[in-house]
RNA sequence: GGUCCGGUAGUUCAGCUGGUUAGAACGCCGGCCUGUCACGCCGGAGGCCGCGGGUUCGAGUCCCGUCCGGACCGCCA
């Protein structure tokens, strides 16, 4: 903490080396403890918590006792050594008899306790956010945001990223989110629309010779509130020229262990890598939670060489958790959640030696060469493998409360598909239509499009997609082609991406980047299970700022402009 | 847009199959207290039971609607 004319050191910073000095401190009263014959009060600024002390003879004992939660006061003394020490407060060695005191404010009585472990419910934190966010918990959180931004700039920049700003009142594009939108003023019946990421003006900074480029970013998607989602979220924006996907997944394998080391003092084991293909096969997911070593194991082949009558034709997979025993009610859950998405799930539970199983007059259950108790499980299905895979595992992982076999699990998933279908059936792009695809796929780009692997990547750590990116398309010739195969015709693409095939026309260097989801990661970081808990000042599921009031009614003179606006006819 | 959970004192909650005067803890106010740190002890004040309608002799409780908060599905290239 910074001296000022208001104080000489920080509450928190105070310890028994400094006992004997004169000390100011400026901060608020957490709570007054009046014992009689003295009095305590604990005052809080960011840097913690230091006792102040005064006896009853002390003409400094009444105004002390008057002091309410929160009050803002200076205070000053000399530290002294504590005569009944708290081992559980840093500074809870030393106090400060109070020989100067000022109220530089007031405070009404707040509506919860401003403590880590607060009596106010999130719909009341986020009204009286200031007072939320005075609490020491959120206080090291606000640190930690900012830690985490300078380590990465740092980081960054040493690696010969340039940061530059992109603008935030840009043109919609079709696909993707719903676009908030801005009405221009100076161009009636036309909008901008807030940015969903700067996919197309890094690229741009890349034809303009940027080399690399970042940007700690707000990026704007107008879909609905999760836990884990806000509308308007932080993004780290990176792009490179000259450069393959494995150097890009070195250079952010190296970005992620360093803020790990940094921030955490951790060193993250190894970063596994899996295919889309292969995630999907053996986890049901493109995200899995690799904490768990649980996984899916495709036994078709001996399923069909069973007697089991709704095997044949299916294929069957098997998932093996150990030492565990699970209910019969938890079963006809899994089995009825299973069964609702058109597939069979049969099960066998081992347990001191002995089998359970409702297949046992297929085949003897003694020949499955299990060698220690648990539970196995048989899904099966003509659409398998699938997100249902997905589903039931983490289903039983919540469900039976299996521990994690590590704290942290950071994998990178590989060659997504290029295109998926829409419901409707129409071709779209996985990730977005900018997306280089993979080379060795690309002769069935017209006639086998959705067995296109394509150059993305996907950074997955504890089941949360974290970093996304992929290689683009450099030549507006490749570009062209893959609009195409979305069923895009040469003069539609021109109109909505004209500047984009121009610009790659000039003389676009091969290139590739990727996007950190700055709040998620943040979340995973300080073990929150809520981004509300590491933005400062969030909305809630229906898009709320309880504290502005946000969104609010306009004005009618705003308004009616609105409305003129609306009704020009966009030629 | 859909499903589910919640809304009672400043706060967190309890309040049974509808039944006299709606409770507890914390907080707040007053008093006492020689080492507290979730201080302790004694006393006190504090309620549009989210809002609107309905059923009923009678509604915090049952029904319908609505608003707010949360979780999930859809959505999130």
């Amino acid at each position: 903490m910074q001296p000022t004319s208001y104080r000489t050191h920080g509450c928190g910073t105070l310890r028994s080396s400094d006992v004997g000095t004169i000390v100011r401190v400026a901060g608020w009263v957490r709570r007054v403890r009046d014992l009689g014959k003295f009095v305590f009060v604990d005052v809080r600024d960011r840097s913690g918590i230091l006792q102040l002390y005064a006896p009853a003879d002390s003409p400094w004992y009444q105004p002390l006792c008057a002091l309410g939660r929160e009050w803002v006061i200076q205070a000053e003394g000399r530290l002294r050594q504590r005569e009944s020490p708290n081992p559980n407060l840093p500074t809870g060695e030393v106090e400060l008899e109070v020989t100067a005191l000022r109220v530089l404010n007031t405070a009404a009585t707040p509506p919860f306790l401003v403590e880590d472990e607060t009596d106010g419910q999130e719909e009341l934190r986020l009204r009286y956010r200031y007072l939320d966010l005075r609490r020491p918990i959120m206080q090291r959180r606000l640190q930690q945001r900012a830690r985490l931004m300078d380590i990465l700039r740092r980081y960054l920049t040493a690696q010969g990223f340039l940061e530059v700003e992109t603008p935030m009142l840009i043109r919609s594009t079709p696909e993707g989110a719903r676009d908030f939108v801005v009405p221009a003023r100076l161009r009636p019946g036309t909008f901008y629309a807030l940015p969903q990421s700067p996919q197309l003006l890094k690229q741009l900074l890349m034809v303009a010779g940027c080399d690399r480029y970042f940007q700690i970013v707000r990026c704007f998607r107008d879909e609905d509130y999760r836990g884990d989602r806000q509308a308007e979220f932080t993004q780290l924006d990176c792009e490179l020229s000259f450069v393959t996907r494995e150097e890009i997944l070195e250079i952010f394998e190296g970005l992620v262990r360093h803020v790990y080391a940094e921030l955490l003092g951790i060193e993250v084991g190894e970063i596994k890598r899996l295919t889309y293909a292969e995630a999907m096969q053996r986890y049901g997911s493109d995200k899995p939670d690799l904490r768990y070593d649980l996984a899916w194991e495709e036994v078709t082949a001996w399923a069909h060489r069973q007697a089991v009558p709704f095997w044949q034709n299916k294929r069957v997979f098997w998932l093996w958790v150990a030492g565990v025993k699970a209910s019969r009610n938890l079963q006809a859950r899994w089995k009825a959640l299973a069964e609702a998405a058109g597939l069979s799930l049969a099960f066998i539970q081992r347990a001191e030696g002995t089998y359970t199983t409702t297949l046992s007059k297929y085949f003897a259950p003694e020949t499955l060469g299990l060698s220690e108790d648990g539970l196995g499980l048989w899904l099966a299905g003509e659409k398998l493998p699938g997100p249902e895979l997905g589903l039931l595992r983490s289903t039983l992982i919540h469900d039976l409360n299996l521990p994690p076999q590590r704290p942290w699990a950071l994998a990178w998933i590989l060659d997504f598909p290029l295109f998926e279908l829409t419901p409707e059936g129409r071709l779209t792009a996985a990730h977005h239509p900018f997306v280089q695809p993979h080379p060795e796929d690309l002769d069935r780009l017209e006639q086998e499009p959705l067995s296109v692997r394509s150059l993305a990547y996907d950074l997955v750590i504890n089941g949360y997609e974290i970093m996304s990116g992929s290689l683009r398309c450099h030549t507006p010739q490749l570009q062209l082609r893959v609009f195409r195969a979305l069923g895009l015709s040469e003069a539609e693409a021109y109109q909505q991406f004209g500047f984009l095939l121009e610009a790659l026309g000039y003389g676009a260097p091969p290139h590739g980047g990727c996007a950190f989801g700055l709040d998620r990661w943040l979340m995973l970081l300080t073990g929150g299970t809520s981004l509300r808990d590491v933005i400062p000042f969030p909305k809630t599921a229906s898009g709320a700022d309880l504290m502005l009031q946000a969104p609010a009614p306009l004005s009618p003179e705003q308004k009616a402009e609105i409305l003129r606006w609306l009704t020009v006819e966009n030629t």
